[in-house]
DNA sequence: CTCACAAAAGTTGTATACAATACTGGGAAT
DNA sequence: ATTCCCAGTATTGTATACAACTTTTGTGAG
């Protein structure tokens, strides 16, 4: 049976939003003001407000007071900032799915891994887009392999906030590309040995090269 | 002057229902009707609503769907779960304050030490929360020097878990303020010597400690 | 021209009503 | 007895109206 799924107007809204300010429709500064956003999506401002609110949370939009809210900037230091703290996180976050990983993870990791390889190898003309999106997949899998849920959410706006810089600031650039899934083969590596230690340095190897995608 | 600001009415209902979840007046699994508690705090649905997912947010209280809330469970697995989160994340947090903080940051900390030391010494009936509540400023203080906005808010969820998991479970016995408190003097040494591995280890040390407290 | 200030417009916060969804209990089929 | 299903109730989701607050605009004095 296929699952039409019908979606609450808070999510449509937040959806809507989040692309808008991820393909840089709306940004940096940019106001988002409750009602033109109803209007534009076909909602109240009800779920609107609900869909800022959540977008604040995961750190993509600012409001203070009763002031209007604003997307988020997203300053260059952010970036650095954003990397070193996820390098930091989720090389721990890897150290406890080494030993916690399933068979079935490890093959799904591969999967992402293969098809990362192919769009490197293809270079269409979205390809950074598409290799961002398996990206962002291939870490969510390790983060929930890390047996703990708090950790899980507590990285989500992380990730979030890095999917809007890289978009805006285009850091997967080839040369990093083919060196990440260089990365993502010796991570699957040390999952597959179980070894923790391995699977933590090979992650914040794998962050702080990223961190620095110029670095030859 | 004195500023009585008037505080808006989302923000009675948060301060209303935290309060109740952390003095245990509503327990794990306890259902959240936004009906009864704006009859109770005497607001409409719609601020409580905003305070039931901000709430959510910092992990307080669960929901799903359009499934009623609920106090979230916070299972002993949970506590063991945020010291060793918080081991990881205050540690990066105090290598990164070692070579930030101020002289007037310092100041504080010692301030908010030798409150905790007199608390433990003079052992009233309620030291226990009076040191947990110097306790989390001691540790925001950190914090708020790592020059990390972005950690500074992720970590806010954490120590509001664990403020109500302390108070549930009572970890802060006797034995272990005495020994928070040197660990406390000993990073504040750390700092004043703005060395970073000194208090990044020095704090891991004070979290796992923490997560034993009945260790002799 | 610039500043201060007040009026007007714009925007968010809150309350309330209704719609959609989830929960509860009892009765029928097995 | 057990399971399933249905209707009735409870609760949440959404829309709308109004109140409170913020921002902009316009005007006059210096």
């Amino acid at each position: 049976m296929i699952q039409t799924q019908k979606q609450s107007a808070a999510e449509v809204a937040y959806r809507h939003i989040r692309r808008r300010i991820i393909d840089g429709t709306l940004q940096s500064g940019a106001f988002l003001i409750e009602q033109d956003l109803a209007a534009e999506i076909g909602v109240s401002r009800t779920p609107v407000r609900d869909a800022l609110h959540r977008l604040e949370n995961e750190g993509l939009v600012h409001a203070e007071g009763n002031k209007r809210a604003m997307v988020r900037d997203f300053s260059e230091s952010e970036v650095e900032e954003c990397f070193e703290l996820r390098a930091q996180f989720e090389s721990f976050a890897a150290g406890r799915a080494a030993t916690r990983i399933t068979p079935e993870g490890i093959a799904e990791l591969k999967r992402h891994a293969t098809r990362m390889e192919e769009v490197v190898n293809d270079a269409g003309p979205e390809a950074a887009l598409k290799f961002s999106d398996l990206n962002d997949l291939f870490h969510a899998i390790i983060l929930d392999h890390a047996g703990s849920p708090r950790l899980r959410e507590l990285m989500r706006p992380l990730m979030q906030v890095q999917l809007v810089l890289m978009k805006r600031y285009r850091h997967t650039i080839e040369m990093h590309l083919t060196r990440s899934c260089w990365h993502h083969s010796e991570l699957i590596r040390a999952f597959e040995a179980h070894d923790p230690a391995w699977a933590e340095s090979q992650m914040r190897t794998h962050m702080l090269s990223a961190k620095n995608p110029g670095a030859a």
